[in-house]
DNA sequence: CAGACATTTCAATTACTCATGAAGTGTTGA
DNA sequence: TCAACACTTCATGAGTAATTGAAATGTCTG
């Protein structure tokens, strides 16, 4: 397998994970929150999730690394990993739209002129 | 459905049509060749597709707004939609990821750092 | 060690996605 | 008008994703 094959294949992967309402409401909550993180019971309380459905997005997405883990005695706390969210938008941008002008443009202004 | 949701919404639509390889294959393709487009015959050939499987995945990308078509005659062209596009990776960069400086750094230099 | 707590895993069900080939639609040229 | 062309739509089936509740795992406290 090609490095530009598993490249994709891993933002595949993270497109997937990001292509769910729960699952994009979950890193939405974690990334502003940086290293702290949020206990996984916090994540259910916060989004109105049962422990098995929460623990079921979560997953998804740390298996596609756009979070980690650490169990800190009875709670597991979840972080972004920023620097593969920043992966994922680089290669949509950068490797699929080939920087295009017009999409990069959307990128670099604060607010996105919309349509 | 506030308009905050309804962004949302079409964003989701995109992800999920974005993660697949065939589809974003096609996306690859068809940024590049800008406003001249592709006949869907032609897009086939290029990717080794049957024409309904084609057919299957330009109308999911088409719904979700990231190509548009145009019959001329008897071929139909697709284009990718370049502000779309845009909004969806302006997206999660700005409203998902809050513009966090970690992962904006990814999208403003030419080559992103990985890992 | 027993019980509560925080979370994950499992099993069963339902729903969706994708691939395939056959049939259908619209368009052109003989 | 008939046949070929360029696509799309439909029907079927296989595989995957998501939801639910119950059981299991790991951890702390009394």
């Amino acid at each position: 397998m090609s490095d530009r094959d598993m490249k994709q294949q891993q933002v595949l992967q993270a497109l997937s994970a990001l292509a769910n309402a729960t699952r994009l409401e979950i890193v939405r909550l974690l990334v502003p929150l940086g290293e702290e993180g949020l206990a996984a019971g916090r994540i259910a309380a916060r989004l109105g999730l049962s422990a098995s459905a929460l623990s079921f997005h979560l997953s998804s997405l740390e298996q596609a690394d756009l979070l980690t883990s650490q169990r800190i005695s009875r709670q597991v706390f979840y972080r972004a990993n920023h620097a593969r969210l920043g992966n994922v938008i680089s290669y949509l941008l950068n490797d699929c739209c080939a920087a295009h002008p017009q999409i990069r443009r959307c990128c670099t202004t604060a607010a996105a002129s919309n349509d």
